[in-house]
This record gives structure tokens, C-alpha cells and sequence, in this order.
DNA sequence: AAGATAT
DNA sequence: ATATCTTTAAACTGT
DNA sequence: ACAGTT
């Protein structure tokens, strides 16, 4: 049902993916199936048959090879129910063979979507997974204590112009929305005693399509996060708007992940391994870890539905490596973070960026600085890729930085020392390391009022400070100004000269 | 947040 | 079934 | 090796 909210959000803006079920249920793709023993009690294993007065024998088979089992050796047509958690999803059985006949159920994937683009989506993947016999009609299934509105679905069935079996088993058949039982079902398993099951022909209804190729679910979207009031609902809806612009940035890097379950207010906690439990759909990249020993799987984000993920873990912040998968040694932008350390002002983080711009431009290098969102400002300098490795890259902005702290010793420091940075801005070059923790552009802060990571003009430095730009206004001034940071996706520099004129190469 | 374990 | 517990970073500096 | 820092 919460999905729904987010069905309803996206069909504003020409969505092609639909937002239902979890990972691993009925929705995905085929998996893998090499050997096929057939288990000594292979059909027992069906967990909750049910005749659904049509002749068909419909089964719920406990795994995969026993689906595959009965698949080869069924003599008639046999209905097999998907499931969750090891149960054969729609694309499993898609990939059998013999007569198995596909039987969806709709709690498999999180319920009858209410939106007739959720419906379509799901009719679509059938419709384009299986050959016309097998799916005429279309045979679901829901158990439920309330079934919700079936317009939607029957909408969509006639815009797809497909028939569709639905088998409720519904304790009170009141629930039904005034449509009428026209079949009886008749429960063959061990079903629970006080359900009355009864069947619905949705009778020359037609229906459509659509692709849901990665389906999500999405739990408490409700959840407040931001004292504000501001939802978890409201922060996976704004990454997946910020996706057109977000996920460019983001493309092939690895991400660490800032995660705050509870909100702003609860714990938190950095996650860098992919945790195991994430959608097969999601991809990976396998990182070296330096100074541990062993590889790290770490997680990518490379679509929309991933940084849906991430927001519905919590994940406020998102961290990129600052290099690819590809080439995990060559960072492609260098940044010098600069940080207000206790004491200091916001007057001289404008400074301190100010004397990066001056820096710059004396090297004949080209910056683009982005308003942290937290307290201070970041400036990437792109650089071509595969050109400088990160220890070069650091070098280089600790020397920057040491110029700058030399220069004007009142606003700037370098010290490693906590306490000596009192009242200046600290110039951190070590954010240029391999899986370094630095918020993403377009990334929000675990701060109230959710402020964003946000590019800037030189010429906004002085004029836009941290807060201005937040979650609740940050669309229009994207829509507004497009992504300012486009240049640094771009990369192109290399730090030869400015090496030499540093003296440090 | 989600999976594992204990009651 | 439900309550409670467990897990969830790593690179770098400077002694 | 170890504590401190992000």
C-alpha cells in the first residue's frame, strides 16, 4: 500500500519502473537452474495447493529444482504459485519448461498495486515473459484481509486487453467491493479454517503492461527524519527526482553509505560492504582494501532504484569514491574540503574559498566549488582520468593548502591537531584518499532542515551560504540552473604544471 | 533497517 | 508470532 | 603498534 504513494509520485514524471515487492519476490527475472533431481516426496513439497475450479491444479513449490522437477515430469497442466524467499518467482517459472502454467501471487509483490500504471506494469512483465497460451487468462491470486479497489487493476486489464483470473481468499467476503463470486474455490491444502475462499472471474475485463524490472519495497515511508516533520518518504522521493542529475556523479564509484535509520536524531553509522540483503538487481564492484587485507564488496549506484534503496535504508548521506571501479587508483577530481573548525565563520570559509579560486587560477586550473550542505565548502577540480593517482592528487592539495595556511595564517590552518585549529578553516587535504567519506553533490546532510550539497557559481560564494538550499526548494534551483557541476563529470586536467610550479613534483 | 536468534 | 539482539568504515597522521 | 581524525 505505501508503495502506492510513490506509484502515484512518479507516473507525474514518465516513470518506466515500477515500485513494488521486495528483493527476491515474485517480480525478477529467471534464475539459474542447472541440475533437476526430482525430490522422493517432490510434490508434497507444495506448500498450499488450491484447485481453482477450472481444472487447474495450482501449487506452491517450495523450491526451485522441485519446480523444475515437476515442470519435466507433470503430464497435465499444472499451476504453480509464486512466492518469496526461495519460492519461484514470475521470471522462474517464465524459464520453465512443460506445462506449468503461472500463477501469480499478488502478496508475492506486495499486494494489487492501486494505481493502474502499477497494474499495467505488472501485466506487462507477464505479458512479455510468457507465450500467449500459458498466460490466457492470466491466473492471480491474493490472500488478504482487505482487498483494495479493483478498478484499477481491471482498468488495466482492459487497456492491455488481457482476461485475468483473480482467486481471493478473503475471510470476509464483504470485502470484495461489490463484485461478484462467479466461482467457487475449492482449498485443497491446509489452509487456515477461518478463511472462506472464494474465486472472482473478472470477466472479459482487459488489461496492460509494464516493465518491473527492479522491483523495491520501501518500509516506513511515513517515518519523520528531519524534525521538520520531513519523511524518509520525502527523502527517497526527492533522490529519485535528483536521479537525472545525481546519478552521472555517481556512475561506476563505489558507495559508502551514511545510514541514520531513525532519523536525524537516532544512530548512525557508515556501511561500506554491500550488505547481502540488497535487491539482486543492484550491482556491486569489488574494491582492494589497502590496509586490511582481502577484497570489499561495495555497492554502486547506477540507477534510480538504487538510490530508492539507499534512501529506504536510511541512508541520508551518499559517499562516492572519488575514482571508478575501473580504474579504483585514479581519483577523477581533486577536492580540498574546507572546513570551519569551532570559533570560526562563515565570513572565512567564503575567504578560504576565495584564496582556492585565487590558487587556482595562478595554476591555470579550473574549480568548481558546491556549498557542503554541512558547515563548510568543497571545491573539485576535475582532472583527466587515469592520469594521477591519489597520493599525487593529495600531495597536491596539501600543498595548496600549506600556501594558503602560509599566506593568511588568521583564517587558515592545515594542523592535524584539533585544538590549533580553533578559530580558522581547517583545509583537509586527506579527503583525497581511496574511499574517502566526502558527501555527494546533490547529496542531502543528516542536519534539520535537510540541507543539500549544492553546486555554486564563484559568484554565489559570497552571496549563498549553507541552509540556503534544501530539500523542500532544491528542485526549482535545479530546474532553474541545470547541474553546475556537469563540468567536473567531464574531468579533462592534469596537475603537471601546476606540479612544477609548486615545486613538488 | 533488516536479518538472526531467543522466548 | 513476537521480542530482543546483532551488525553495520577505513584511510590517513602523527606519536 | 596505537590513538586520533574525518
Amino acid at each position: 500500500m505505501q508503495a502506492e504513494r510513490f506509484c502515484s509520485f512518479f507516473s507525474s514524471f514518465d516513470v518506466d519502473v515500477l515500485i513494488l515487492g521486495s528483493a527476491g519476490d515474485g517480480l525478477e527475472g529467471p534464475r539459474e537452474v542447472t541440475e533437476l533431481p526430482i525430490p522422493e516426496d517432490g510434490w508434497l513439497l507444495a506448500d498450499e495447493p488450491v484447485d481453482v475450479s477450472t481444472g487447474l491444479v495450482v501449487v506452491r513449490v517450495g523450491d526451485l529444482e522441485t519446480a523444475v522437477a515437476l515442470a519435466d515430469a507433470s503430464v497435465g497442466s499444472i499451476g504453480m504459485l509464486t512466492g518469496s524467499d526461495g519460492f519461484p518467482t514470475m521470471g522462474d517459472l517464465a524459464a520453465l519448461d512443460g506445462p506449468v502454467v503461472p500463477v501469480l501471487d499478488w502478496e508475492s509483490i506486495g499486494g494489487i498495486p492501486t494505481s493502474v500504471e502499477g497494474c499495467r506494469a505488472v501485466i506487462g512483465f507477464i505479458v512479455s515473459s510468457f507465450e500467449p497460451e500459458r498466460i490466457d487468462p492470466i491466473r492471480t491470486r491474493i490472500t488478504t484481509s482487505s482487498i483494495p479497489d479493483l478498478g484499477p487493476l481491471a482498468s488495466a486489464c482492459e487497456m492491455e486487453q488481457v482476461d485475468m483470473i483473480l482467486v481471493l481468499d478473503v475471510p470476509d467476503p464483504s470485502h470484495l467491493n461489490g463484485l461478484q463470486p462467479s466461482v467457487e474455490t475449492r482449498r485443497l491444502g491446509s489452509g487456515r479454517s477461518d478463511c472462506e475462499p472464494v474465486d472472482v472471474i473478472a470477466d472479459g475485463e482487459r488489461w496492460i503492461p509494464l516493465i518491473a524490472s527492479r522491483p523495491l519495497r520501501l518500509s516506513n515511508i511515513d517515518k519523520e527524519f528531519f524534525p521538520d516533520g520531513t519523511t524518509k518518504g520525502d527523502l527517497i522521493e526527492y533522490y529519485a527526482r535528483a536521479a537525472e542529475v545525481l546519478l552521472p556523479h555517481l556512475a561506476g564509484r563505489p558507495i559508502s553509505m551514511s545510514r541514520y535509520p531513525n532519523g536525524i536524531g537516532g544512530e548512525s553509522f557508515y556501511e561500506k560492504r554491500s550488505p547481502g540483503h540488497q535487491p539482486e538487481w543492484m550491482e556491486t564492484a569489488v574494491v582492494d582494501s589497502e590496509s586490511m587485507g582481502g577484497e570489499i564488496d561495495f555497492l554502486l549506484a547506477s540507477d534510480r532504484e538504487s538510490l530508492m534503496w539507499f534512501a529506504n535504508m536510511g541512508c541520508i548521506e551518499i559517499h562516492p569514491f572519488h575514482s571508478q571501479a575501473s580504474d579504483l587508483e585514479h581519483p577523477d577530481y581533486a577536492i580540498f574540503d574546507l572546513d570551519p573548525a569551532d570559533g570560526s565563520t562563515w565570513d572565512q570559509v567564503v575567504t578560504a574559498t576565495t584564496m582556492v579560486k585565487t590558487m587556482l587560477d595562478a595554476l591555470s586550473l579550473v574549480g568548481y566549488p558546491k556549498l557542503s550542505g554541512s558547515k563548510g565548502m568543497h571545491v573539485y577540480v576535475p582532472l583527466e582520468q587515469g592520469q594521477q593517482d591519489y597520493a599525487r592528487v593529495r600531495r597536491f592539495v596539501a600543498a595548496v593548502g600549506e600556501l594558503m595556511a602560509r599566506a593568511n595564517p588568521t583564517d587558515i590552518t592545515v594542523d592535524w591537531k584539533i585544538p590549533n585549529r580553533k578559530g580558522k578553516v581547517f583545509v583537509d587535504a586527506n579527503r583525497n584518499a581511496s574511499g574517502q567519506t566526502i558527501a555527494s553533490v546533490y547529496s542531502v546532510r543528516p542536519r534539520p532542515g535537510a540541507p543539500i550539497s549544492i553546486p555554486i557559481t564563484w559568484d554565489e560564494v559570497a552571496t549563498l551560504t549553507n541552509g540556503d538550499v534544501h530539500l523542500g526548494n532544491v528542485a526549482a534551483r535545479v530546474e532553474g540552473v541545470g547541474d553546475l557541476f556537469a563540468p567536473v563529470q567531464a574531468g579533462g586536467q592534469t596537475l603537471d604544471a601546476a606540479e612544477e610550479r609548486l615545486e613538488i613534483s
